[in-house]
DNA sequence: AAAACTCGTGAATCCCCTG
DNA sequence: GCAGGGGATTCACGAGTTT
């Protein structure tokens, strides 16, 4: 283990466990078990992809490509991919919280073995997301199309997990207010966000873009979480999460890939908090009582309400409920009744009459929220 | 069999297998046995996705969706889903000249295990191939990403396969004059395309768009290649094989499908010779998300945005989202309420300072629509 | 006649808290 | 653990209708 005190995030708290925000030396698996059962709120995971490259590939130009022929991404065979992958699950998913998620990203090598063995496993796939690059390397030879994405798979530890974090507010509101899809779009990490060593040479062969960790930790991630990756190498994951007001803790077994996140990860400043707040979204506005409006006078008993365009109506009593000829209710239930449906929400169902016009009654709800956040 | 002579293809030869131009009925394991040994030189198979959905769901409007529910789509587990891909996976190499390829239609509820087994089978994956949907269905709960494509695999039938088509120079032609890359962007099928019954239904719930079809067709076959779809539902890829000069042979169960597919086929008219050349599709300007200029360094969390006189400002946050005061939202909706309008275009609206000068962010979109326009 | 508006729909693994 | 209920949730098109 790394206690990299100058690592620490802003948000450390004194009883915090001694491996957040550190990076444990050693391999994956066992580096793991420093950790207790579910005690990480996420993980991104960017294991060896198992190229199986053959010989050398040369450019147009005769000169080489730098392809990605170190040692940890030697495998013998898809067994023993399919082994290690095992491994590395399982270990994972015990650190991992039930209301957690994980993230994993891979190219067609082995994006494909990951995801079955996942499925096997009783992980449940939320989405595959495709990250599409804006600089892919050319195909050289013209035998194929140009590789221009890898995939992510983020996924849920079992069919039955609620409540996983999905800033879906956020998201939509950061991409012109329409649903963020499946693929993104990022160029690779390059320029000086490149780690280079003193030989002007990379030090990490396939470090990500800090672009991505970022959508995802803010997309699926609350300040204050604690993310897991079990493959640091260059440190992405850490720095950006350091960055956005999470926690981290990696794991790495190269020296020279931990002493370069360490100083990476030292000289990043967590954004303010206030540039970090979650955008907030209607679930987690206070609950308001229909009654309220009622006892605030916003509303009387026996007033008219009317479904939007006016043609259903319902008069609201004293308790709080609706009433409509002998059938009554709440808001909610009343509101599904009247027009035949399975559900209805009845904030934005109902309508009162102010001045001619028709407004639904969430308008009012907004009054009484306001009210309550002024005081 | 179903030799349909109206099917045929005008590249027709006399010495031609009877199969070939045809639609055989039955399973597709069963009904391969009637195809020799290496006699097509492509497959395109679009096999049951497996999607294992739940109960009904509902659109905010109350609407339900029509979900893929069909006996065709159902297994018993995983297991019994990757033994039925086995099976047609051998069935369908046997029948794969050596020098062919298969492309695979998948989404990620199986997609991964379809891949895994084709690797283990000692398919060669040559790409992965992201279709991107213009126009996919929204995620109406709010719980995930919108899950906007799909993913198709490309192989060969073994890792020393050689001399497969791949028309690597049209393909570029039709791109721009730069590599077609791996990621598509095709609609979905709808509109006048989609195949409906007298009733105004759709005849298949998965039919695929001709588009897709029509680039795997030209990307990888010759003018006079047989190409199998051992899935032909709708019979798009029979369809567009003849208009481009191709021979198909499909495989189907279900009679209703065979029907409107024969009647499908019928109609094509072949493309004269020397016009079949790939279509080239010019795309309008990209959606570019407002979080993509922090991502890409040119705004920062923290950077203070203006209007166009400089008179109201807000920060930007860092998961894309401005702030004003206790208000936030994003750069439309926080620009419109902060004038107290309705609406706001905040690419135009909010202008940052540079050099002293003050600029809209719409500067700043171009510059990544630039970017993205030079890869 | 043209523009504006309404309505339907697509391979979907789609809520969460309280009692 | 289960049942009940509050109440949150959609984008791009094509087709048809109204202004």
């Amino acid at each position: 283990m790394v206690p990299v005190s100058a690592l620490k995030t802003k948000a450390a708290s004194p009883q915090r466990a001694e491996w957040i925000d550190t990076i444990i030396k050693g391999d994956c698996v066992a580096a793991l078990e420093a950790l207790p059962d579910h005690s990480v709120d996420a993980i991104f995971a960017d294991p060896p992809y198992n190229l199986q490259l053959g010989g050398v590939l040369h450019r147009p130009d005769q000169s080489k490509v730098d392809a990605v022929d170190d040692e940890w991404d030697r495998f013998a065979s898809f067994e023993a991919y399919d082994a290690f992958t095992t491994a590395w699950l399982l270990a994972c998913r015990r650190v991992l919280k039930p209301s957690g998620t994980i993230w994993v990203i891979g190219s067609y090598h082995n994006i494909f073995r990951v995801g079955a063995k996942m499925q096997d496993l009783g992980f449940w796939i939320l989405n595959d997301i495709v990250w599409r690059k804006t600089n892919p390397m050319p195909n050289f030879k013209g035998r194929r199309f140009q590789n221009a994405h890898e995939t992510m798979i983020w996924a849920s530890p079992d069919a039955d997990a609620r409540g996983y974090t999905f800033n879906y507010d956020a998201m939509k509101a950061a991409n012109d207010d329409v649903q963020m899809r499946s693929d993104w779009l990022f160029p690779i990490c390059s320029g000086g966000e490149r780690l280079k060593g003193e030989d002007g040479k990379k030090v990490h062969p396939t470090q990500k873009p800090e672009a991505l960790l970022s959508r995802i930790i803010l997309s699926s991630t609350k300040p204050g979480d604690v993310v897991l990756d079990p493959f640091l190498g260059s440190g992405t994951t850490a720095a950006v999460a350091k960055r956005l007001g999470r926690h981290f803790v990696g794991v790495e077994r190269e020296q020279d890939y931990i002493d370069a996140a360490s100083a990476r990860i030292a000289e990043v400043e967590p954004l303010p908090d206030d540039m970090l707040a979650p955008t907030p979204s209607k679930k987690s506005l206070p609950r308001v009582a229909f009654l309220s409006l009622i006892e605030s006078g916003l509303l009387s008993a026996g007033d008219r309400l009317t479904s939007p365009k006016g043609d259903l109506a319902a008069h609201v009593r004293a308790d709080g409920t609706l009433a409509s000829g002998a059938d009554s209710g709440s808001i909610h239930r009343l509101g599904a009744r009247i027009q035949g449906a399975e559900a209805c929400n009845g904030w934005t169902f109902w309508h009162y009459e102010e001045g001619g016009e028709r407004y639904p009654i969430d308008r009012l709800r907004g009054r009484i929220r306001a009210a309550m956040a002024s005081t």
